[in-house]
DNA sequence: ATTTGGTTTAACTATTTGGTTGATAAATAT
DNA sequence: ATATTTATCAACCAAATAGTTAAACCAAAT
């Protein structure tokens, strides 16, 4: 079963609202554009949910739990932070490349208004990290691992595995690679960034 | 001396403008709020520039360059890559604490209209990584460091640097900082971020 | 068959917005 | 001084756009 959600007028308006608001954002998605990609009548956007700001908190907020829930789940099963890193850099990177517009959407979003995560830690919540900070420590402390902040280290890792879609047109342009030689970099990535951050960090 | 540029109506507009289109994008841009920004008549805009999407571009190649000006100097001085990267990763990350806007503003941009790069290629340039390569390579076979490919150490370097602030209110959110923790934070960044990848690489 | 309720549409409205214009003011040249 | 060019402004215009409305449609209930 694939997951093709009833073909509702409802679910058409959120299939082509979610296409159109993440190519072009919220300030550049047109209410009409997103009603011929439906191919429904424009009133409909309207009639399913009043206005555009809804239409676009909806589209949101399945996109950012999309992106998040699998970082949940990775940070708080019982794996080393070795194994964690590596399962989490390679399902993510895996995950964006069947979605790459999602992050440049999320963080453009989030960039344009900032309180909003607000709204979205209390109807949808965010990854805790106490978990894999206090892993981290014991880690580093039994000598493991060298020292390194958690914070920072979980910057460094969303950091390898997001920005080569969100720089995706200017590294393309600098290192010369075409599409299919993106993909190849992309895939590479899969596992080479966990041996960047492994290799840094290991003792 | 400082840059105070001659205070013309055509610099008052371009720095407004600037101030305008890097926090609202050109889709959020609105000609009127840059022009009560420059504190000038509407009509000035179009008079100096002709259109928005041409003062839009006026802006754009200004932020690109600074972007990418110190980066092609670093790239190709006589260094060390050690040297070279921790040259590099202090001056970048301390470049965009002071214009937190601009990674954001650019790399929007660019994904909101990937063809754009070839303009810049032809008119501004890209930063050129053969002599980093190169010099990699000589540095992995003499067994300085571990092997790495090029451009993905390229793409590891520039995402250590620009994501933190691509990724500020999400960041902000997930690890609880405020303002004033998170500067602390990045000013942390400006020599850790060097130590991260020199400790990964290094043999 | 008829009523009832939700669904869909074409046409419309009010507002926003990029861009223009024609008159006026201020420099600059003659 | 006077003519000419450049700069500035208030008012205006046309197109685009989010949102509304009133009528038509349709399926299920009576």
């Amino acid at each position: 079963m694939t997951k093709e959600k009833n073909i509702t007028t409802e679910n058409l308006i959120l299939k082509a609202a979610k296409s159109v608001f993440q190519r072009k954002g919220m300030d550049g998605a047109r209410m009409q554009e997103i009603a011929d990609e439906a191919g429904i009548n424009k009133a409909m956007l309207h009639y399913y949910y009043r206005s555009k700001q809804l239409l676009f908190e909806a589209v949101f907020k399945n996109a950012f739990k999309s992106m998040t829930t699998h970082l949940g789940e990775i940070l708080n099963d019982d794996l080393s932070i070795e194994e964690k890193i590596r399962n989490f850099t390679f399902n993510h990177i895996s995950f964006i490349m069947e979605h790459p517009y999602l992050p440049s959407f999320i963080f453009q979003e989030l960039n344009r208004n900032p309180e909003f995560i607000l709204n979205i830690k209390k109807e949808i919540g965010l990854p805790n990290l106490e978990k894999f900070k206090k892993q981290l420590d014991d880690e580093v402390k039994n000598g493991h691992l060298k020292p390194i902040n958690g914070e920072q280290l979980f910057i460094n890792i969303i950091a390898l595995n997001a920005f080569p879609f969100l720089g995706a047109p200017l590294i393309k342009a600098v290192t010369n690679t075409e599409d299919l030689a993106f993909e190849k970099l992309l895939e590479n990535r899969k596992t080479e960034v966990a041996n960047f951050i492994i290799n840094s960090i290991k003792v």
